[in-house]
DNA sequence: AACAGCATCAACCGCCATTGC
DNA sequence: TGCAATGGCGGTTGATGCTGT
């Protein structure tokens, strides 16, 4: 028996979204929050399947994405995770917040893919890729381990990291943008970590090309914030504020108390956070510094 | 200037997981 | 417990822009 549609197939308006159409999404998201995607067509008046919409606010619309360039640090992050865990674009953004998982997606299949290629062409005779290959499968061991010990994720999942851009989000509205939380702040600070310590140890900007040095810019949807207070949103978050709540105490636990009662950090976690790991790598890099693929 | 081939990325599709009744 | 509805994810497509000839 073949499943039916998602949604009505009939009068369903595709392909790229209006900006018209994306103010009256993201109004009717200020007044309701992101759920009940059902609902979302037929209290618009948009004719988009429900599935466009949900894709469309997660991919473009939310705040706090950053588009354009990757930078050096976020491409070593997605490398390493990518080898880690596969084509889990969802997991990997997780580690990324600012990045949807489509975009990593997008990027590790145009530009990742061949940098790696290439990587692995020139390191073929070296021991380069022995040496990386065997950190990354000791990663995944480890990584498999503990999640036969836990059997919470180990990276945040999409739906959280929305809840906690969202209540970034809030809290940056224009209203409050200077008072910004100390709590947040760690949060951030414990992000930004993860990837400088990425970055350092991968000392992936070997792979770095000119105009990537740029660096990214914010979503042109920024502008949406002017008409944007999340104030009711967050009221009509019943769990879902607490949810969020819930998860920046996490983190911030995560951050500050790597050896007390928090939980345990994924093998990923720890080394990111480790000092000493870029050694390995440094072997692996400066083999390939002398490559004439960089 | 015109065309072809290539690269990029927004959006769609279909499958699987989760949730609620 | 089983089923239907819904959400989430990864793979893929197709429109568009760019580059080379």
């Amino acid at each position: 028996m073949v499943r039916p549609p998602c949604c009505e197939k009939v009068g369903i308006k595709k392909g790229p979204w209006t900006p018209e159409e994306d103010i009256i999404l993201v109004s009717y998201i200020q007044e309701h929050g992101p759920r009940n995607w059902r609902s979302v067509p037929t209290n618009t008046g948009l004719s988009r399947c429900s599935k466009s919409c949900r894709l469309r606010w997660t991919n473009y619309l939310r705040p706090g994405i950053k588009r354009g360039n990757f930078t050096s640090n976020e491409e070593g992050m997605i490398i390493h995770l990518q080898a880690l865990l596969g084509n889990k674009w969802a997991a990997i953004a997780s580690y990324l917040p600012q990045r949807t998982d489509n975009d990593i997606k997008n990027y590790w299949n145009t530009h990742l893919k061949k940098k790696l290629k290439n990587f692995q062409a020139v390191a073929s005779n070296s021991t380069s890729t022995s040496v990386y290959e065997s950190m990354i499968s000791s990663d995944r061991r480890n990584l498999e381990m503990n999640s036969n010990h836990a059997s919470s994720s180990t990276y945040a999942s999409s739906t959280e990291n929305i809840s906690r851009l969202l209540e970034g989000w809030m809290r940056s509205s224009p209203s409050s943008k200077e008072t910004q939380s100390k709590d947040h702040q760690s949060n951030e600070n414990f992000e930004n970590n993860m990837l400088l310590k990425a970055a350092s140890a991968l000392h992936i900007e070997c792979l770095q090309t000119k105009d990537e040095k740029e660096g990214g810019h914010i979503v042109p949807y920024e502008e949406f914030d002017s008409i944007l207070c999340f104030e009711n949103l967050k009221s009509d978050e019943d769990g879902g504020g607490e949810k969020g709540h819930d998860i920046e105490e996490r983190n911030r636990e995560r951050g500050e108390n790597n050896n007390n009662n928090a939980p345990p950090l994924s093998f990923l976690e720890k080394w990111l956070l480790d000092e000493n790991v870029g050694q390995v790598e440094d072997e692996m890099m400066e083999e390939l510094s002398s490559s004439p693929m960089f």
